[in-house]
DNA sequence: CGGCCGATCCACT
DNA sequence: GTGGATCGGCCGA
């Protein structure tokens, strides 16, 4: 069942975060069909945390889509070659997201091979947000997409996520954030105990 | 307009 | 564990 929009318009980014974990990212590119469980999140608290795009109440034409209301997508190019995906949360103007870091490929397998090549590595598969685009069909220019669309949208799959399997501690990738590179901001769903 | 840098990944040692 | 790839976005001049 599709996630609704009220699910991504709560106050909370952390929660909302911790709740994506479990559920099913659906993206429709190139007429292929691709999904997978969503395994690892981070959240990014807008305008106070200094690892967020939009920290100080910064708009610029990219981080402008931060700014839309919850339920959608900012997608944005890091390091010259790697698209990375974000659920935009929260409402309009407060420029709250959620970065997907790992997905566990459930449909459309095949089709996401064949775009990562040989990422295949010690049985581990779109670990790593840029893989977990690439993997999607996800590209940069998808930016602003909305998450209750017919490209990308994410479905409750009924899998219950206890909190003795969720680890939870600071992002990846944001040391020059200061002190708030330190916030437990970051879930991970320990895969090796799903199966 | 020039220069710096990044919410990364992979090949290689 | 480490360094190179690679280029859009952002800022300062």
């Amino acid at each position: 069942m599709k996630l609704a929009r009220s699910f991504y318009e709560r106050p909370d980014v952390v929660t909302v975060a911790r709740e994506l974990l479990g559920k099913e990212l659906c993206v429709v590119m190139d007429g292929q069909l691709t999904t997978g469980i969503i395994t690892e999140t981070e959240a990014y608290a807008g305008i106070t945390d200094r690892a967020s795009h939009a920290f100080g109440g910064k708009r610029t034409a990219r981080t402008e889509i931060m700014y839309a209301r919850g339920g959608t997508a900012y997608v944005y190019l890091c390091y010259g070659m790697h698209s990375l995906f974000n659920v935009v949360t929260n409402v309009k103007d407060v420029p709250h997201a959620v970065l997907i870091r790992a997905i566990l490929p459930r449909k459309g397998i095949s089709t996401m091979k064949a775009r990562t090549g040989k990422n295949v590595i010690n049985g581990a598969f779109s670990n790593g947000p840029g893989k977990v685009a690439k993997a999607l069909g996800i590209h940069y220019s998808h930016s602003g997409l909305d998450l209750l669309g017919k490209a990308i949208w994410i479905s409750d799959a009924g899998l219950e996520v206890p909190d003795d399997q969720v680890l939870c501690g600071p992002r990846i990738g944001v040391d020059y954030a200061g002190d708030d590179a330190k916030l437990p901001y970051r879930f991970c769903w320990n895969v090796s105990v799903i199966k």
